[in-house]
DNA sequence: AAATAGCTCCGACTTGAGGCGGAGCTAAAA
DNA sequence: TTTTAGCTCCGCCTCAAGTCGGAGCTATTT
């Protein structure tokens, strides 16, 4: 494989782009075909600029790099996506890869790393950076979410348990009977493991359930 | 003033640090006179690099550059420091501006921009990015903060309810008795118009009042 | 000296929260 | 067909939660 590996990169700040297309520049085997500012604007652009490899940053104002990945790939499974962000949480970490993306790193990566993740990802395998692969096992390892455990019901009264509704309201609000919601309430606080409805509220909050 | 403005780097993102410096090249007036990785590398190095005008990013590993903002001024209030982040969240503008920082722009900006600013610093003016600037009227007409009208004992009691604590377990761990948590209980409710305890965990939580 | 604010505590009262046990209904699974 | 799981509802019970009004103490302010 001696011809140049063709590389698009996706992010909407500009200096990253200048940055990249500095660090790219220096090797002979890369050469970048385009660039986009938004995960939108890659999804439009991609099968005119037919890059063999897309570094692609996550959180993006106009269509974030996760559905963009998915759109590009269900046009073209045989692009290789490079996710290449700041951050590496569980929240972003799981559905990147579950997009598809071949290879996830940091924005502190070196040139070099940046470089060979490129090569290896033109020849299909995948570079983790060290830190997200420790999120990752960490996230395996951890208990079977007892969320999961609750009906679909009982997360709605959850859902109102955390907007601060007392009983009589969650009542009202799901057109059901009290005694209905003290049944759902009682299941969720034993499910959670939880003494109270303050407890639950707060369970909700600290694993980010709904959003915030 | 026909002298070079002498700029400072301060970004733990080794990409972010060569797109800027491809940005400022252009521009003869501005010359770069280092680059610092993180907070307390910057704090380290500034005295030795004697910058005018430090371009600053927020969320770095080692050292943030709110802590490193506060520091460099607390030894030179002369430095003019320009905060160039990726976010304009309430939580990070307030803070930014309050520990001294001379300017927000967000990273979206263009090498235009970041040149204009770095120019007004050097002669003291401020530049606020337009998205922020929305944010920051948005903060200013916020409720005067009712968590500031809790007492300092009311502050931890609301932190214990935040933690999932009931009253007895409250009265235990301040060494005080119930009836004694119970009024301080009623006080926070009555001035963070809430009608029960679970509601002030979520309003704690809201406001990311006890970290998280 | 007097007023104010904050922390402490008390008794009495009302009510919502939650547990326990039981039950009918429906739809899916064994 | 039987069993199981999920949603619904009931009564009874206990207790924590929260309100109301009152009070003593200290430190600061006026």
């Amino acid at each position: 494989m001696n011809e140049n590996i063709k590389v698009m990169i996706v992010d909407d700040h500009d200096m990253v782009r200048k940055g990249l297309t500095a660090y790219l520049s220096t090797e002979s085997e890369i050469e970048i075909v385009g660039e986009a500012s938004s995960g939108n604007e890659a999804v439009r652009v991609f099968e005119t600029l037919k890059p063999e490899v897309i570094l692609m940053d996550l959180i993006m104002e106009d269509g974030d790099g996760i559905d963009a990945t998915k759109q590009i790939l269900s046009k073209d499974p045989s692009k290789k996506i490079i996710i290449l962000t700041s951050f590496y949480d569980d929240e972003q970490v799981f559905p990147a890869l579950e997009s598809g993306a071949m290879s996830y790193l940091l924005k502190t990566a070196s040139s070099e790393e940046i470089i060979r993740a490129i090569q290896k990802a033109h020849y299909g395998k995948t570079v983790i950076d060290g830190k997200v692969a420790q999120k990752l096992v960490a996230g395996l390892h951890k208990h079977p979410e007892p969320f999961d455990r609750l009906t679909v019901r009982e997360k709605e009264v959850l859902k109102l348990i955390a907007e601060g509704k007392n009983n009589s309201e969650i009542a009202t609000t799901l057109f059901i009977g009290i005694k209905t919601v003290k049944t759902h309430v009682s299941s969720i606080l034993s499910k959670l493991e939880v003494a109270d409805r303050t407890q639950a509220a707060i369970y909700a909050y600290q694993n980010h359930l709904f959003n915030e």
